[in-house]
Formats: structure tokens, sequence, C-alpha cells
DNA sequence: TTATTTGCAAATACTTTGCATGTGC
DNA sequence: GCACATGCAAAGTATTTGCAAATAA
């Protein structure tokens, strides 16, 4: 795997991901993508949810449920969660945490935990250690 | 499912859990337990992590890889997961976020990406909406 | 006693992979 | 033409569940 192909699923896949406002999972995507190319299967689109996390033009979201989410917001942002439907709203980064989580609940929302999380990789990782995801 | 038993299992779970210091999964949970349990099934385990979260006697970390992770310190703070191999370290809470990556950028560690996630049940859901996790 | 919990195995959900065929360059 | 991508189906992981047997209260 060296050479990168530019296929029209790919592209219709990355466009749907563009389309979407809600952080869609694999099978979202496979769902809609669908409609223009019938015969598309969803390995391929895990594939290619794959590929293009790694060139870096979608984002892939760990929390929120069993299923991986994508987003195709680069911009440093965050995400607010929901325990129950695993539904997944943006959140901006600027604000003190405490003004934003009240921000939410002056939405209607009740916020459970707040998590900072950074992601990385560990000092044996980096020196030779095991490999990864 | 109305009353709730003390069982052995269930005592050396969460033992095993408070124990331990790495956040472990299900999975390295079944296997410490069964140097004392030998018969305990991976099933008994899934149950009664199920029943120790919901409870409020342990969390569950859903980022860092595919595995659910799990966490017996119920104080508020945070985690730094390394995207190669899993790990999770801890994270206090009270310092500025900036602050906190340099020390593990300090430490060895390279820090791609830090996130702000705050969990809680969304409008929808908390006025009747569909059911959850 | 008896309802809950267990061990086991089968089922489920999400994701990855092997392989023959198709296709971009 | 040929290496990479696709579609399909099967396999792989993580987790959940049905059920008969075991067990805590």
């Amino acid at each position: 795997m060296v050479l990168r192909r530019e296929t029209k699923q790919k592209r219709v896949i990355l466009e749907e991901i563009e389309k979407s406002t809600n952080h869609p999972t694999a099978r979202d995507i496979y769902n809609s993508v669908r409609q223009q190319l019938p015969r598309i299967s969803l390995g391929t689109v895990y594939r290619n949810m794959d590929l293009l996390v790694r060139e870096g033009k979608i984002k892939r979201l760990d929390s929120g449920g069993r299923e991986a989410h994508f987003d195709a917001d680069l911009s440093e942002h965050h995400h607010v969660t929901c325990v129950s439907c695993g539904r997944i709203d943006d959140l901006a980064t600027s604000q003190e945490l405490k003004v934003i989580s009240e921000t939410f609940e002056q939405k209607g929302w009740v916020i459970h935990e707040r998590r900072v999380e950074f992601l990385g990789v560990c000092p044996v990782c980096r020196t030779g250690g095991a490999g990864g995801r």
C-alpha cells in the first residue's frame, strides 16, 4: 500500500462526512453513501474511514458508546456526549470549563461528568515499545 | 432483579479493581481474579463490572481503544491515553490544561490532542426520549 | 426454600480481513 | 498492465444473553 488512488467510493464517503453535522458512525455513513453507490460494502466504508483518519482528513471519536464516531471538523473543539442516547454535540474550547457546562445546563442538559483527556504517545512507546491501534 | 446478593465473585472482582493501579479492562480483571477463583467465567466478570458501575462503586472509561477500562478511583480526575499502546495514566484536574500537558511532555509524553468531554443527559432524553446504555 | 447468580456456550455488535474481481493511473 | 481498491463473506474482538445448575439469604 504505497500509492493512493482517488476512487469514487472514497470521494463520496468524505463528502458525506463533511456534509453531516452529527458525528456519524461508520454505519451511518454506509447508509447515506448507499443512496449514491448502492453496491458499496460496509467493509469499504470502514477501510476508507481508516484511510481518511490516517490522512488527517477526519477525526475518530472514541467516547460515546461502543461504535466509533467520526468528525470532519478538524478545528480544536470538544464534545458533549449523552450517556443515554449517545448523541454528541460540539463544544467550543476557549472558555472556562465550568462556564461552558453551565451554558449546557441552561440549555437543558444534565452534566454528570466533565472529562479532560489528553491523547499522545507515552515514553515507553516513543522509545520503541509495542505497536499500536 | 431486585435483591442484591453478596457473592464471592463480586467481592473478589471489586477487590481486584481497587487493588489495581492501571485502569484494567474486563479481561484484565478476569485474568487476575482467576488466580483466586479458577472457575469464574468472563460473563460473570462483565455482569459484575456492570453492576458495580451502576452501584457507583467503579467508573467505566470509554476512551482509549475498543475495550472498556474501569477505574475504582471515584475522585474527580482525568486521564492521559497513549494512542499507541492504550495505556491510561491519571491526571489531576486542578491546574490549567496547558500547564498539565507541559508536565506530561516533560515526562516524555508526546501529546497529540487534548480533549474536554462532558457526559450527561441531553434535553431530549431527559424529557422522555429514547433509552440508553 | 427460592429467587438471584453462576458457568458455560451461543448469540450479538462492531470491526477487520482474505480473496477473487474490478479499476485508476 | 499492474498495483491498489472493491464487494462479498468469513473471521476476529468485545460484550451480552439464555439456560440449567449452584448458592446466598
